[in-house]
DNA sequence: TGGTGTTTGTGATACAAAGCACACACGCAC
DNA sequence: GTGCGTGTGTGCTTTGTATCACAAACACCA
């Protein structure tokens, strides 16, 4: 969404500000773009105009989790992205389903960013039953009841909701009661989960409705 | 994104924070699904439930364009929604075009969510000249050369990228001499643009990882 | 009409994030 | 090695945002 819930972190480093947090991965896809570049040392100052943000800022954000540059010289591409990957999780491959299988959640499934980024999409469920058993993408349709056991036997740790509005807040309750803790949700509501559930939205229509504001 | 742009404000009301912006199609969607309820009437400790915010940060928001609420009694949902559609822009329908017609950008002009918050898609270009000419969903393919003439034509004021990333600076550079003010881009780079441009990014994977983070 | 219960709007306050600026570390040249 | 240039890491300051808490406004009822 560009609208977001932020919750707790139970990670390594203590009380990293969650906008931080998000400004990671930032970091990262800017440093595999610079990666393979004539140089295999950035500066956070290069990185800053790239990013359009201050230095200061980049260099406070990588405090947090520690000392990754040499003074005089300034960060190893290489080893800085690792470094940023392994804290965020990012060195490892990821299990995730889509429920709602619309078409809106067509297109999902059949999204080719997500893999090569390590979120392999291994199930999908819809609540009609009447598309239960039809293959998406080489994915078997599962009904919505079979989740809860699908997540355990696959260890599915990312849900993500591509179901009508109406039926959102109920389906999100699903996967939290799953064991779920992270959803990226697509239904153009606010759903209301638990404290340590982390929910990010995906909303266009959000933020056209934003930048209207700033034409005159 | 989750990740934003944010940039001045030229708009009544002087100096509004850009979050504050960001958070008003919020309540107009909470406010929509509100409306039709028993009660025609809400306030800010319903809305902030609803919302998983504070009343008290409703009440500050909505308190840099005026004063809408009667005391005692709450919000007017209908007159609340309509006052902060007119406030964003929303009170009239809005131009758009899209920027690359492979999988995703098809995806996007078929998109039904768009057309009924009033923004229409009204041209679609690519690069590419061996499909320019093709019809996708009504509209013509047209050829990036002809961006700026159309532009001027049909009224467009806001711009959504779907370009591959390798070619996404230079289409939002042209949009940019285009005179467009408003860019949704749905490449995974952190584009540069000039002061007073505003450019909204939508990228699942960012938001993804940055939730594996949490995910101990 | 006066009293009671609500809920707004907003100054004041507390908290959080961003930016500044400089000591310190390191590379390199001679 | 010594000296110079560069860029990090970080305490401190500034800016920005969220929350608190309460006076004023209104609805409702007796």
């Amino acid at each position: 969404m560009s609208s977001t819930n932020i919750s707790n972190n139970s990670g390594s480093a203590p009380n990293v500000p969650g906008v931080v947090i998000q400004r990671l991965p930032l970091y990262v896809r800017a440093l595999t773009q610079f990666a393979g570049s004539w140089d295999d040392v950035i500066s956070s100052e290069q990185l800053g105009q790239r990013l359009q943000m201050t230095p200061a800022q980049i260099r406070k954000d990588l405090s947090y989790f520690g000392r990754f540059g040499k003074q005089g010289r300034g960060y190893s591409v290489a080893s800085l992205e690792h470094r940023l990957r392994s804290i965020l999780g990012l060195d490892r491959a990821w299990n995730t389903m889509v429920i709602g299988m619309g078409r809106l959640g067509r297109a999902v499934v059949s999204y080719p960013g997500f893999a090569p980024e390590g979120f392999n999409i291994v199930a999908a469920f819809d609540a009609d039953d009447s598309i239960v058993g039809e293959t998406v993408s080489g994915l078997d349709i599962q009904s919505i009841s079979d989740l809860a056991k699908t997540v355990k036997e696959k260890d599915i740790k990312i849900g993500i909701v591509t179901v009508p509005i109406q039926h959102a807040q109920e389906v999100i309750d699903t996967l939290v009661d799953a064991g779920i803790k992270s959803i990226l949700n697509y239904a153009p509501l606010s759903p209301k989960v638990p404290e340590g559930v982390t929910v990010r939205g995906i909303d266009p229509v959000l933020s056209l409705q934003s930048m209207t504001y700033y034409i005159s």
